[in-house]
RNA sequence: GGGAGCUUAGCUCAGUUGGGAGAGCAUCUGCCCUACAAGCAGAGGGUCAUAGGUUCGAACCCUAUAGCUCCCACCA
């Protein structure tokens, strides 16, 4: 093994050898029971973020983790063609060589597209690939493909004769710049200064006016109405009159509707049907007649009259000259409100009555709801159910349709002999009612549509191919909260109506990726991270562990190069450890544990792992992967390394073949089952070392079995592995080696000059200390260790533990009143320990109601430290005394 | 406006069913001791946001308040 942990040195090789044995490929022959992840499929627009990295990594963590537990773990890839957000790429680079979608025609534009898929879609694997993720990439899919492409048609058709999808005039988000309709969830709003216009309605038998006030005068060209609320007394006798529009010269009447906010503005709404969601909500209620006077571009049309043909801003402001020259402007107040703007272009979106296609929601939510809230599909964190629950219950009918090229087209055919309108999963020629010619409906459909089909289509789904079979439904989702709305929600739905099953049973969410300061990582802030460069650093696995450290429950994590440091730090020291091991391995007899006696210190690190193994499955098992790799950094670093590898030392350096054996095989077996429980979240430095093992108990670490706490797995029996009493024995050693330690420093004695130690043992722990003695004459900076009844004779410094008290020979090293003064202050902190146990004690509701093996602890602690508080007084006299 | 979450050491965060406040980084002290200076051994540092309540006992449970974050809706 090289001397430092070179990551680039191995990391390529093994994932290639991973590839050729196929361990990434899930069977569907095989009789183990299925685990099942889809990924959710990154856009092929670009390459992957920092945001990616954490998704990935969790989900490998989760599939590894489930493979070495014996699964048929499937993890199944992919990419989404992302509709309007690659549309809009590949309109940018057209706009680069000067041409225009137009130009290109639908076909060649189309071409593009799928070219770009290919070289983007294929960097975003290779990307993947460096980070060590092992799925089965013989089975990726892309939302785009054949297979997608047939259960797309498959559902529509199905939903289209079933009336649940229909064709109908909504508001819908308009984006000029774009020419699509967007879903409202990618409408983003800004709030900005803007202005709150007053403008003069005159009644139509000249008895008066409404002012009315609005921040989008253009609109008032389509203006069916203007609302009061229907208890506001300033307007109660206006209801039902009618109004001059001014500049139209068109009356609209005056209604009543709860929907008017009587403190805002004038407390009169000018109802605008075409071009505002509630104004059209408005006007079904009252039958209102809905005038559209916009075009695509947002310019004025034919409707508008007079300002036929202006841009929508010229137009307001032509408008409002033409109100104040006519006196109808009363004022302009200044006004701060939110305006929507394109999530792709940014610009101002517009409102716009227009024909759509809509998926009807009504029937959907139910089951989709009731899967959730009866537990048959599980969010995690669990707070996130209410998320999707509300999102549920107000969702609107979803509308499918976009005015783009990049998609599936909307499989519906108009007959133009006969206007017959239907869907067909193949292409139709010509109408299957009168044989009419037919064309086809130049929409696509919403990428979401595609997406929520995800869990099945891409298992070959209608078709129930094995794979579907085996796989389907799948276990885990992971996925980001940011989008719980837009395809958690939709994919449930959608497997419930078309498969009868849910989708998944546990959908595991987790936060979004922020820099160090807290941000969200953007372009436009500059402060994304690049995985790839990460990687080339500082290793794979550095970045693994430290994307996934600290995550907890859904929570956002903070990225930043400390922190990647110390887990770059982190793989070093685990190279490290591993090369000590393996250095003291050669011409070692390695033995299977249970083969000879294990030494206290051998008890207690089998029963430290032991527990660590417990905790790490549990929190596996909860998804918890940050507590468990934080589980996993403890152990190794602070019980393993600083402790078991030392305390090994004193073995490993004798000259007793037989305790070298022993000791080497006992850390072969932590290394070996510590690396397994690491390798899901680290895998490929687990892999490096593990290949290097003499005792190796698979062919590669990723198809090994994962380490299991019920006991230590011999070729003949199982070994109880809990050592309790050992736990508590050497912890107490530690404490006391610790104890020494610490007052070595204080006094400014340096390890490196070993003095004589006295120990003297408490209660019953002479043969605890016995035992130990080793270990305490090596860790405690000791030349010599001598174990007493009582104190020597001459000058000493004290130090006080638990199991015993240690005396050091106080040579002109050690200053006298300086030990005095150390006394003193370990005398107040036992005075302060013996305060607090005894008040507890004194408590009478505490002595009555606290459970019993408290208040016995609490006893046994008194005494312990009543027993200190004597030793160190009569430390101080003797001191004083000399 | 509706909903969710957060507030613990200088920073980033853990803290399982209520039972003596933890880690990493940073700071300070001393160490190149045959795995590792990307390291080792120590130390200092906290009114657990605030105010009440429940309890023998509260970082944890309840109520209110303040500050921050996110999601949803979007008021003309």
């Amino acid at each position: 093994m090289d001397k430092t942990y070179e990551p680039k040195n191995f990391e390529h090789e093994i994932y290639e050898n991973w590839l050729n044995k196929g361990y990434f490929s899930a069977s569907v022959n095989s009789d183990k029971k299925p685990f099942t992840i889809v990924m959710p499929p990154p856009n092929i627009t670009g390459q992957l973020h920092i945001g990616h990295a954490l998704d990935c990594t969790i989900q490998d963590a989760i599939i590894r983790y489930k493979r070495m537990q014996g699964y048929e773990a499937l993890w199944l890839p992919g990419t989404d063609h992302a509709s309007i957000a690659t549309e809009v790429k590949i309109v940018e680079k057209l706009a680069e060589e000067g041409l225009t979608k137009k130009d290109l025609g639908r076909e060649k534009f189309l071409r593009r597209a799928f070219e770009w898929k290919d070289k983007y879609g294929g960097r975003i694997v290779e990307q993947q690939q460096r980070l060590g993720i092992s799925c089965d990439w013989e089975k990726s899919s892309f939302t785009m493909d054949s297979k997608c492409s047939k259960a797309v048609r498959e559902v529509f058709v199905k939903m289209f004769n079933e009336g649940i999808i229909y064709r109908g005039d909504r508001i819908i988000n308009w984006c000029p710049e774009c020419k699509t309709a967007i879903s409202d969830a990618e409408v983003e709003y800004e709030s900005s200064q803007s202005h709150l216009w007053h403008i003069r309605y005159p009644f139509a038998d000249g008895s008066g006016e409404i002012i009315i006030a609005t921040t989008r005068p253009e609109t008032m060209l389509g203006d069916t109405a203007v609302a009061v609320h229907p208890t506001d007394p300033r307007y109660k006798k206006a209801v039902g009159k009618m109004l001059v529009l001014p500049l139209c010269n068109r009356e609209i009447p005056v209604i009543a509707d709860e929907y008017v906010e009587k403190d805002f503005g004038t407390g009169a709404v000018k109802i605008t049907p075409a071009h505002d969601p509630n104004d059209f909500e408005v006007g079904k209620r009252h039958n209102l007649p809905v005038i559209n006077i916009m075009n695509g571009d947002a310019t004025l049309n034919e409707n508008a009259g007079a300002y036929a043909g202006l841009d929508r801003y010229e137009a307001r402001k032509k408008l409002l000259e033409d109100l104040e020259k006519s006196g109808y402007l009363v004022k302009t107040e200044d006004h701060l409100n939110n305006i929507g703007h394109c999530y792709r272009c940014g610009n101002v979106i517009e409102p716009i009555v227009s024909k759509q296609w809509f998926v009807k929601m009504k029937e959907l939510v139910s089951p989709a709801i009731a899967a959730v809230k009866n537990k048959e599909i599980r969010f995690i964190p669990k707070r996130f159910e209410k998320s999707y629950l509300h999102w549920m219950e107000n969702t609107q009918d979803w509308c499918i349709s976009r005015q783009l090229w990049w998609g599936h087209r909307i499989p519906v055919f108009y007959c133009e002999k006969c206007g017959n309108v239907s869907a067909s999963v193949e292409d139709l020629e010509v109408c299957p009612k009168c044989g009419g010619k037919v064309h086809m409906d130049e929409d696509v459909l919403d990428t979401w549509f595609s997406s929520a089909l995800w869990p099945f289509s891409t298992m070959g789904w209608p078709t129930e191919t094995e794979l579907y079979k085996k796989f389907y439904p799948t276990d885990a989702l992971v996925t980001g909260y940011d989008i719980i709305g837009f395809w958690v929600s939709r994919m449930i739905f959608s497997g419930l109506k078309h498969t009868g099953k849910k989708p998944f049973g546990d959908v595991v969410i987790h936060g979004i990726v922020r820099d160090g300061l807290g941000r969200k990582m953007s372009k436009s802030l500059g402060n994304g991270v690049d995985p790839i460069e990460v990687i080339d650093k500082t290793g794979a696995d550095a970045l693994r562990i430290s994307l996934v450290s600290g995550i907890s429950a859904g929570g956002d994590i903070k990225f930043s190069s400390e922190k990647l440091e110390g887990y770059r730090n982190f793989m070093n020291k685990i190279w490290n450890a591993a090369r000590f091991v393996l250095l003291n391995c050669e011409n070692r007899n390695v033995k299977e544990i249970g083969s000879f006696r294990l030494t206290l210190a051998d008890k207690w690190i089998l029963g430290e792992l032991n527990a660590c193994i417990k905790r790490v499955t549990r929190l596996m098992d909860k998804y918890e992967i940050g507590l468990a790799a934080a589980q996993i950094y403890d152990f190794i670093w602070s019980e393993f390394c600083d402790w078991y590898i030392e305390l090994s030392k004193t073995a490993l350096y004798s000259d007793n073949d037989d305790k070298r054996d022993n000791t080497i095989s006992v850390l072969l077996y932590v290394l070996r089952e510590t690396l397994k429980l690491a390798h899901p979240i680290i895998p490929f430095i687990t892999a490096e070392i593990y290949n290097a093992l003499p005792n190796k108990d698979a062919d590669d670490i990723m198809i090994a079995p994962y380490p299991k706490s019920a006991g230590i797995k011999t070729s003949t029996r199982i070994l109880r592995a809990s050592f309790r009493a050992e736990l508590e024995q050497m912890r107490s050693v530690m404490e006391l080696i610790k104890n020494v330690r610490a007052m070595r420093n204080e006094m400014n004695v340096s390890m490196t000059k070993r003095t004589a130690l006295f120990v003297k043992p408490l209660g019953g722990n002479k043969a605890l200390v016995k035992s130990a003695s080793r270990y305490i004459e090596k860790l405690a900076g000791g030349n010599s260790l001598q174990i007493v009844d009582a104190e020597p004779e001459g000058k000493n410094v004290t130090v006080i533990s638990s199991i015993a008290e240690v005396y050091i020979p106080m040579n002109e090293l050690i200053d006298k009143d300086k030990e005095i003064a150390r006394l003193n202050h370990e005398l107040e902190i036992v005075e302060s320990e013996i305060a607090r146990a005894s008040g507890k004690l004194a408590n009478e509701g505490f002595v009555q109601k606290a459970p019993a093996a408290l208040i016995d602890a609490e006893k046994a602690k008194l005494a312990k430290y009543k027993e200190q508080r004597e030793t160190l007084k009569k430390s101080i006299e003797n001191l004083i005394g000399e």
